[in-house]
DNA sequence: TATGAATGAGGTTTCATTCAT
DNA sequence: CATGAATGAAACCTCATTCAT
């Protein structure tokens, strides 16, 4: 009973922790790190100052767990889409979809997001920047490992080494994430996502899938 | 003879200003705008910090010219990249290589630059980022003007728009040259680009050029 | 009892923000606005410097309002000076003593009165300056009152208008406080004001008072 | 020859110093003294910051001379308004008279008149103020000789000390001249002050002179 | 335990003054 | 001599963090 208790409790404290988190990342990703202060992050997550500091020992910690908590989530949603039954060109796309669903999901996530993937944030000590940096490399490790598997089936040219496909597509699946946040309308990622994937696998399929669809022709 | 005295101080006063435009790229690029002081700079640049204030009215504006100081100056190299004579294959290929060159050449300046590329920086007024983004929209039109080119010389597939051919272009670039900043000696950006070009090319290749050097195999 | 909790957090606040206040006064009429620091101010109220600006937002306000809370607090004494039960001549005598015992009970209060008084202050905003000339306004206008009072009765000749009456007995009034400020032994306000008080009255005074008590002779 | 070489020279030098002052009195009277710093003083005078500091050893020096040679040359104006030829009451009209138009004449001239009268002046040292303030005394003094003169004459009753009837007289033109610098249209000094001075001379003027002109009835 | 008043280091910026040219 | 570039002390204010209640 005495568990069910303190497992309440806990359930409520996880519930706060991830208000104040929530909360940070809103203002965070909307205003940058210093130009948001522990007070306002405190007001907005409806606590008072003191009791931010009984859930994170400082600014720069909460900064550094709301980041890993994000992107702890993203990359478990990525690489599941990465598991999925199929080829790995199946992977692939699927992938590409869901990187952008996510994101596209909640701007804040995403502009820290890239921000975290293409930078060394330079707010905070290196030795946080290096867990990130792991994380990033997990997936970048999965999603080249599907190229591997790709490769080994046949179904990709070994062009380049898996890794370097792995940032590449990664890169140009950010770029155009970009484009979409900075005008939805002009640049709608999911239509050009599809496109520039096809490109992309195109350019890397091996020949004896020479009979696949043809890309598309741009429209605009 | 005073033009001379003029122009001498001229110089004097302009060297000055570079100095402390430096020694704000320096810590700027190293520890992000906000984890600098403008004592700080004033120090490194062995000024006294009055002395910044005749050059920059603010620390704001210090970091806006610095930025837009050394965006005009590598666009500039980066055009004239692209306008060397040759066909639409060699300007790409020279682009490629000149962005590397410039930027391996000063890792501060990398920094700074992919920053500024990839992301909306959220120090600076919204009205400077405008001016920077037209800055880097000109090279993107710039590059795209190059695609489209060889897309009517029937060089390159219309696989895309010239625009998105651009910004793949940059984004694999970047990505790459911020790989051999974490690790030059794992990731030489100058082979990998080299590497990552020839892809790039052959996938928008038309098919008339078929008989062109086949892409080497990584060795990697 | 909650009530009783807030109220005395209430009570507290309030008394240390009149610590404030009272340090400010002190420190700003002794040396003038631009000689005081907020950390001067901040060391003689015993507080930190943050907090003076949980008070004040910053230090136009805290001066602003510290002119306000004394000149409120002033001129609704000297007003209440006015309503004393009895005839006009009564209600200026009263006026101008208790004039003077407040203002000298406080050599800072009185600095600053008189500065207010006389002089658009050229520190502070232009829209401030107007608040307090509009209180100071009011003061004159009461005494006005009771000047136009005392001629309706016919106990003053209507020699000036009752507006000019009040502002001239107040420039005597804050002529020998300074008097009295400068070297209190040799200008005793007291004294010297029922003297020029009576002056002043006798030569309004209309004719049927001619019986009234001669105005005594200097002694010094 | 050379003499008049070098006379020349002081006479020009003479003329600069002229020049900074009238900057300053310009600038000080509108802004206050430490809204003003030297570099305005010395673009508004047109000359290099350096030499402001070849005329005056420092702001404070600088400030304290500019009051100097006003209110030296003020004060002389003033002396001699009180030694036209004829009785006491006729000095003081036009004591009265001159230090109207002289003040009125520039009201920046007249805005520091009236602080360097009124106030301790905060912002400067002791030692000046009591330059100052014997300056001032020395004015006092001249013009309560004449009272005294008036009262043995027989043309005052000593209701009053001939220093404190000075000091009353200068303080209601004092704040004559405030309501007149406040609305000139409606607080017209010139009228106000006839008025204001019938009244106060009367309020003196020995019973012998009783058949003199009956104070006007005021208009408004 | 949660609170929020209080703290004070440290940031940006101004400006009186100096001194090499 | 006149100049004005350079100086740096000191001002105002913010905000991460602590701790008594």
């Amino acid at each position: 009973m005495k568990n069910k208790v303190l497992s309440r409790r806990e359930r409520e404290k996880l519930r706060q922790r991830h208000d104040i988190i929530k909360a940070a990342l809103d203002l965070f990703s909307e205003f940058g790190y210093h130009n948001v202060s522990m007070h306002k992050i405190a007001k907005k997550a409806e606590f008072a100052i003191g009791t931010m500091y009984k859930f994170f020992p400082n600014k720069e910690e909460l900064y550094l767990e709301m980041i890993m908590e994000f992107s702890e989530k993203a990359n478990a949603v990525f690489i599941e889409a990465l598991e999925i039954p199929g080829n790995e060109i199946e992977k692939i796309r699927n992938y590409v979809k869901v990187k952008g669903e996510v994101l596209m999901e909640n701007e804040a996530t995403l502009k820290l997001y890239i921000d975290r993937t293409h930078l060394a944030s330079t707010y905070i000590t290196a030795s946080f920047n290096e867990d990130i940096q792991l994380l990033y490399e997990k997936l970048l490790m999965k999603l080249a490992d599907v190229f591997e598997a790709g490769i080994k089936a046949g179904l990709f040219k070994p062009l380049l080494t898996p890794y370097y496909l792995a940032i590449s597509l990664n890169s140009i699946i950010s770029s155009f994430l970009l484009l979409w946040l900075r005008d939805p309308k002009q640049h709608p990622y999911t239509k050009n996502a599809a496109t520039i994937l096809d490109l992309f696998l195109t350019s890397i399929k091996s020949s004896k899938d020479e009979n696949e669809p043809q890309i598309k022709k741009l429209e605009c």
